[in-house]
DNA sequence: CATATACGAGACTGAGCAGTTCCGGAAAGG
DNA sequence: CCTTTCCGGAACTGCTCAGTCTCGTATATG
């Protein structure tokens, strides 16, 4: 929703804009940030990596702010519906079941591009909004569902604080990539849920 | 260890250098940091902010990366003493009496800091030294003295992941912080504690 | 085929900033 | 009192980069 639309209804003369160049674009800037950082990304770098023109880039998006904006933004449509999430029978088993490699690759690109942004979202709120929006409530939706079907079955009690759990997740992940600097595997993932998560949920820790 | 080493046994001549400026002109920078990020972060901000000049600042450290180096690793000293923790003589006790007032704004302005220089430590692997050694490790100490107290004194299992837990705290605040933007209250603290630390430890959850 | 816009590539401009140097004055030592 | 090094302040230099513009070429409408 930031330069995309009023596409329609405009009787243009001349070449047509190659719209598969977008998304192409978006990717380049993309990897740029989570490789650079904000700061350290250029538009040179982007169009190089895009190998369009600087022109090109500056056609669809008028400032590098909203660039960045629409590419963080275009992350949401990444992920997984919540309509056909697995559905295991048991929370331990939900959880398990999102420990998967390309979903393992998704966090961690999506957390290098939150750490390429941090210290810009302080001071932009739009940025922030997008960002939330595409980074940070997706993964907390999956849980939220994954611990409504566990209260819902009576697998769990029903006064837990979902909200704070669905985020031990992804701020144990966090904290492990952009703190510690150590990269997340299956195994970190696994002992995260058996050894923090359930036991929190009240399981396996009678 | 960055610079200030190598003072001594200079018979050197001419008016001294005023080393009380030292720790202001690294607070200015800690503070133009917090709020700016490492990019945003100019010299002459910094300087100003300490009522310095340009020259005097670079007469002690020899570049931006090393005064910021020097700033956040001069953040260390700031911490409690492990050895002066509370004792209360239980887990919940002993967590929740680290939450005061004073810490919390210190924590506060450690992950803006943090926030500040995230994307900086993928690729400065010193700066992430100091930054892990300044701004992470000692909070989890403190957790750390806690458990084991706690195992100790035979209120916890003694087969708790100590290091996962220790983390769950810091990693909580961190990504409220940061990835939600809210800020951190007594009230989240405290439930945090009781909702997921504790529970997750084997307490309360029965 | 004329016109208008798109494309990649790259030159150009202007602003901002790291780092240097100079100023007038202060404090140390010889 | 002369020299040296410090101080805060400010001018200066050189580079990087956001954003603009131009060129040669491709592709659309009329």
């Amino acid at each position: 929703m930031t330069q995309t639309e009023q596409a329609e209804a405009r009787p243009r003369l001349g070449r047509k804009r190659d719209h598969t160049r977008d998304p192409e674009i978006l990717d380049a800037a993309l990897d740029v940030l989570a490789e650079t950082g904000y700061d350290g990304m250029t538009i040179d770098l982007v169009a190089a990596r895009a190998k369009a023109g600087k022109a090109t880039v500056y056609r669809r998006w008028s400032s590098k702010a909203d660039l960045v904006l629409d590419a963080v933004a275009c992350m949401k449509g990444s992920d997984l519906d919540l309509d056909s999430l697995p559905d295991t029978g048991t929370l331990r088993g939900d959880l398990v079941a999102m420990v998967k490699p390309p979903s393992i690759r998704d966090s961690e690109r999506k957390l290098k591009v939150m750490a390429g942004i941090v210290s810009m979202i302080a001071r932009n709120p739009e940025l922030a909004a997008a960002a939330h929006e595409a980074l940070v409530e997706p993964r907390a939706a999956v849980n939220r569902v994954f611990f409504q079907r566990a209260i819902d079955r009576g697998e769990v009690r029903a006064d837990l604080d979902v909200e704070k759990l669905c985020m031990v997740g992804p701020a144990m992940v966090a904290y492990r990539t952009l703190m510690l600097r150590i990269p997340v595997d299956r195994e970190f993932l696994i002992a995260n849920i058996d050894e923090i998560i359930l036991p929190a949920a009240g399981l396996r820790g009678a």
